[in-house]
DNA sequence: AGCAGATAGTCAATGGCATTGACTTGATTC
DNA sequence: GAATCAAGTCAATGCCATTGACTATCTGCT
């Protein structure tokens, strides 16, 4: 009944009907393929093959795949953690909380993290966790100016230590076995005299993707920011 | 003379001479390239052409991309900072030390950090950085297994944060312009009342590649690593 | 109803890229 | 001085993003 007749026998190419692509389909195929495949496999060959469209009917609706991509994170970061965001009343859990959320959603798409780190550090859905996290070194004691800079510094390493985590975990396994091989080979021949250290603590040297390093970090800059709240005080007192 | 005449007239094609071309020669010439035009840049054709030689002859010394990539991050590193190493005495001036040393490193080659931060955290070749590093941490107060956690901390910390910071220096200009206006603009259009916090200190908030911040984030890291030394000592006595 | 225009899918082509396999050349060795 | 073998070269392949021309199809207008 509809337009050109052939849409039932053998597998006929069909157009695909007007309207039926948009930005928000193309952000979920995205989405899956990049899930499956990571960033790697999202081309727009794939994305072609996935939305059952021509790869290059894309750019009717994203200029490139910058933009692509930029909102493909921009959408799974929003799934992720802008929903509940209320202070528990102790500015440290509150930090954990946001720290560790960005930290799960690297974790969650590792091939896209990197990214994630870069382009994502200014972008205006964020206003809301930035005004969150202030809010707590704020409660933790500190003072405007004070407070500004921490935000950015904590920031900064909470993204970047995840991104880096996630990229590691990224890597093509046969990349990190051939990485870590090279390591191991040399590593039997140093001599115990000039590497003292290595050689007592070589087993807790070898892991690297540990999960616990990220939470050991976390809580480290927990207290060097009590620590300046401490001090801040004891100075205005 | 030599073999083939026509060496002197118009631009004759010649063959490079054999064994003229060898790791070290591509390197420097990857070098070169990485510098003038960062990793984008770094390709067989461009390599080709600076070492006049076909693209193809690099396949005779490096297997692929990333062999050559990753020995050239090797190659750089020992440049920069494998050379003096000597204890101050002092554990916080040392690690101070090595720690603005890779972040100095990664800042030189903006577009390799990334690679660097990932790929180069098992390498062989910093052994000797980390025999450096574990010595300060005992010399803090640290015990064995502590200082082997710490180090990881710290390493992680270290990479990271430099290399995300030199990544967005290395974004090109129209990108981050891009990415800054998006912010900009809705930032201009926030209820002051729903943001308190962003909108008071909205002037410390702006600037993301300061390089004050990785000096401060790792004055607060050291802190934190002395906090966490005092607290060894103190439930050990 | 029928036409004009615009919009959204499609298609074919381009140019950049890494990589491969077949070839050539020249030095070394017997 | 012929055989051999490594080191350069060349042509081709395949993946990728991106572009410009083409073509349906929907909209509104008369």
């Amino acid at each position: 009944m509809s337009t050109k007749g052939a849409s039932s026998g053998t597998a006929a190419k069909k157009r695909r009907p007007r309207d039926s692509l948009s930005r928000d389909v193309i952000l979920e195929a995205a989405e899956t393929i990049a899930v499956r495949d990571g960033l790697e496999g999202l081309t727009f060959a794939a994305l072609g093959q996935e939305l059952h469209a021509h790869a290059t009917s894309i750019y009717r609706h994203f200029r490139d795949k910058d933009e692509l991509v930029l909102e493909l994170i921009d959408v799974l970061r929003a799934k992720s953690y802008d929903k509940e965001l209320t202070s528990t009343g102790d500015w440290r859990e509150d930090l954990r909380f946001t720290a560790k959320a960005i930290h799960a959603n690297y974790q969650r798409y590792p091939s896209l993290a990197h990214q994630m780190s870069v382009r994502t550090t200014r972008r205006p859905t964020e206003f809301r966790n930035v005004e969150f996290a202030l809010d707590a070194l704020r409660r933790a004691g500190l003072d405007d100016a004070s407070a500004a800079t921490t935000l950015r510094v904590f920031g900064n390493f909470v993204r970047s230590t995840s991104a880096m985590e996630a990229s590691i975990r990224a890597l093509p396994d046969k990349v990190r076995a051939t990485d870590e091989l090279a390591w191991e080979i040399e590593y039997r021949q140093l001599p115990a005299e000039e590497f003292p250290n290595i050689s007592r603590m070589s087993d807790g040297l070898m892991t690297v993707g540990d999960p616990q390093i990220f939470e050991e970090a976390l809580e480290m800059m927990l207290d060097a920011i009590e620590l300046r709240a401490q001090r801040q005080a004891a100075d205005g007192g």
